[in-house]
DNA sequence: TTGATACTTAGTCATGTGACGAAGTATTGA
DNA sequence: TCAATACTTCGTCACATGACTAAGTATCAA
């Protein structure tokens, strides 16, 4: 498996739990501490924990310690890479069905 | 967890696999059949076929089976819908650096 | 200096995932 | 009819994942 490939499953796979999307929504409206982003989650700390390092791992968030607190911020490339899969797997299916309809309109005019 | 929340974390967890994103790749190209999308991969029938069976549940793919032949072909509403998951993230972050720079902007005329 | 705060590490557990081979079912072609 | 084809189901297995509690460590405030 190629980086790319690499990068795009640890893109997908962290945003395949509703946690650690509900973490990535919630750094979009700016950065967070560790604690902050536990709040709304009845979950324990060392799990969030966990989650904030996935994150950190696939490129989605970037953190910083400061004292004793961690900050945690939004890092666009991953999202990027991310839509980018998805647009271009978009187009390409897209391309197909416009070349096939073309192509059964001139077969139409063809009779 | 809302409907639309599972059905996000079904897209991305079936995208998370690069197995999978290779089937939805090829799909891209246009339909085929099981036989067809196991030949590129050295994985066994069953293993494929539960690979497809998830894409399916994901709404990503859709089959329909004729005779013997099982037909898999993509849908993009899953894919759809992952794209505008992604897109309005990385809107909402960029509108905040945004009015992050204007804030500062002004902050520098006020002086 | 000492107690509170903010993580962090370690260890454990139940469940989920992706892989396999073997054996089954349903169609098709000769 | 009957062998080949194209899946499909079944049972198993190793490993990954997401959760927890308990016990650390490092910093800050009084």
């Amino acid at each position: 498996m190629t980086k790319y490939q690499n990068q795009l499953t640890e893109t997908f796979s962290a945003l395949a739990d509703p946690t650690r999307r509900a973490i990535v929504s919630r750094l979009c409206e700016g950065p967070a501490s560790i604690g902050e982003l536990s709040e709304p989650f009845k979950i324990a700390l060392p799990t969030l924990l966990k989650h904030v390092q996935i994150l950190e791992k696939s490129g989605l968030v970037s953190t910083q310690k400061t004292g004793r607190v961690r900050t945690c911020r939004i890092e666009t490339g991953a999202l990027k890479a991310g839509d980018d899969w998805l647009r271009q797997h978009l187009a390409l299916w897209e391309d197909r069905l416009d070349r096939m309809e073309h192509h059964i309109n001139t077969m139409k005019k063809e009779h």
